[in-house]
RNA sequence: GUGGGUGUAGCUCAGCUUGGUUAGAGCGCCUGGUUGUGGUCCAGGAGGCCGGGGGUUCAAGUCCCCUCACUCACCCCA
């Protein structure tokens, strides 16, 4: 029988110890944002029944739903009737839908969790990941709008990424694009998908692209020479004033800006050709962009249709997500910051030297555990040597030793890791020793921020 | 799904162009350097169907074909 593939499948990771030390301390960083600015925690299934998820996507977004099929009689039907959660805003949308009477309203609710799309993996790009994020259901000013990005440059700002930029846009604002053009409304999707790559293929590409997807000559023409502009968004916008629907969208986008104060250091760009891939959009669109980093951080904008399909009632809502991995992948470069290693270790490392004194050390563990002092107890077998390596390399603050000697006296010896001192001292004398020596350092994985994982 | 690249020790890789003795390095790992002392140092050691299959050849890690995996770009996305 060969031996089972033992790397985790494609797109998803495992997390050792300062992996997931760090994700811990940047959690709790965004989630104390989010509270701060009114956000309440909600959880929900981490799968949905299908046609909860169906429909909700558009085509692209559809096949990327991981479904999972039917069981027990059913299985040899090959149908799925569950499927894993594609994102947190359609489940928001869905609790909403439900229980709306018994929520608040305006509903503001965070929610951190895992979802999944069954993608092809790439750098920053993963099959499972977390999302961080943050919606206000019930609520059609742009206040709610507003909030929402500034929600989500302050949780960034905390974890210490900065450089952000906001890309905004809205749904409005490219159907008057399309129309002013005078692309048909069929090829307006597409279009709008060639005219998104601006940044990365330029003018020209972009009218290639255009053409290469059907759009007339004349359009193509008119746009090429509006991109190649010296101030491409001016003309752009000058064209799409134009059309009625154009211009309520970009009169929206202006009082947007407008709510964004200059205080919250907020950088905001006005991209007439952002587009976004969610179906469910419906006005004011984002994308949040950093340099080190090919493709958006965080995304969202406002969806005043969706929760109306799963209920009587329309519910207008906005909201937006953090991609924590993306964001991770960034401060881990900036800050050269090592995956895969150790965390920090326990105050104490008690060593157990012969298989005879285990009892007594479980206790003396239980006794300076009680008086507030991390013990690890060695649990494998070995001389002193191997467990002081172990204690070393687990990164413990301090190593005690208790053999016979010092049962014989009623002691213990602390070996502190890093100096290499040791002294033999009472067990009374030892709880207020390390009580004083571990107060000095500051305690454990408490407040350090920036996340440093040193090992 | 289309094109390019890479698969050799636990990890990062050299060797392949110009087939030819026991396939190497660094790091890591293990064991020692006498009694109960780590992180440094010294000395030893373990570990490789050279991704898989087929072919050419007296001979293949090295050349050819197929296949799988990973990866970059396109596409799409947090």
């Amino acid at each position: 029988m060969p031996a089972a593939d033992v790397t985790p499948p494609s797109g998803t990771r495992d997390l050792f110890p300062a992996d997931v030390l760090l994700r811990r301390r940047t959690f709790a960083a965004i989630q104390d944002t989010f509270e701060r600015h009114g956000f309440e925690p909600l959880d929900t299934p981490a799968f949905e029944r299908l046609d909860v998820l169906t429909g909700k996507y558009g085509e692209e977004g559809e096949q990327l739903i991981f479904r999972i099929l039917r069981r027990g009689e059913h299985a040899a039907s090959g149908e799925a009737d569950l499927a894993l959660r594609y994102d947190l805003t359609v489940p928001l949308a869905r609790v909403v839908a439900r229980y709306g009477s018994q929520l608040p309203s305006p509903f503001k609710r965070y929610q951190i969790a895992s979802v999944w799309r069954a993608d092809r993996p790439g750098r920053g790009r993963f099959r499972e990941f977390t999302q961080c994020d943050i919606d206000v259901a019930g609520a059609s000013s742009l206040v709610a709008d507003a909030s929402v990005v500034l929600a989500l440059i302050d949780a960034l700002a905390a974890i210490g990424l900065e450089g952000v930029t906001v890309h905004l846009n809205d749904r409005d604002a490219l159907h008057g694009l399309v129309a002013a053009y005078g692309i048909p409304e069929a090829l307006g999707a597409s279009a709008l998908t060639a005219l998104d790559k601006l940044a990365k293929i330029g003018p020209d590409g972009v009218a290639d692209e255009l053409r290469a997807r059907g759009v007339a000559d004349d359009a193509v023409a008119a746009l090429h020479a509006d991109l190649s502009a010296a101030d491409p968004t001016a003309a752009i916008v000058a064209r799409v004033r134009s059309d009625a629907r154009g211009r309520v969208g970009l009169d929206r986008i202006a009082e947007l800006m407008a709510l964004l104060p200059a205080e919250a250091g907020v950088d905001v760009v006005h991209d007439p050709v952002l587009a976004r891939g969610l179906g469910y959009y419906t006005g004011p669109v984002f994308e949040l962009t950093h340099p080190a980093l090919d493709a958006s951080i965080a995304a969202g904008g406002r969806y005043d249709g969706l929760i109306g399909m799963f209920g009587d009632e329309p519910v207008p809502a906005v909201g937006g997500s953090l991609g924590l991995e993306r964001i991770l992948l960034i401060l881990a470069e900036q800050q050269g910051l090592e995956a895969g290693g150790a965390g920090p270790g326990p105050d104490v490392l008690a060593t157990v030297l012969d298989p005879a004194d285990a009892a007594d050390i479980l206790a003396v563990a239980v006794r300076l555990r009680s008086a507030g002092i991390g013990v690890d107890v060695y649990s494998g077998e070995g001389r002193m040597k191997k467990q002081l390596r172990h204690a070393d390399r687990r990164g413990a603050r301090f190593a005690l030793v208790r053999g016979a000697t010092e049962r014989a006296a009623g002691s213990v010896t602390l070996k502190e890791l890093t100096s290499g001192e040791q002294t033999t001292l009472s067990e009374e004398e030892a709880v207020r020793f390390l009580r004083g020596r571990l107060a000095e350092a500051g305690g454990r994985d408490g407040g350090r921020d920036g996340g440093r994982t040193d090992g």
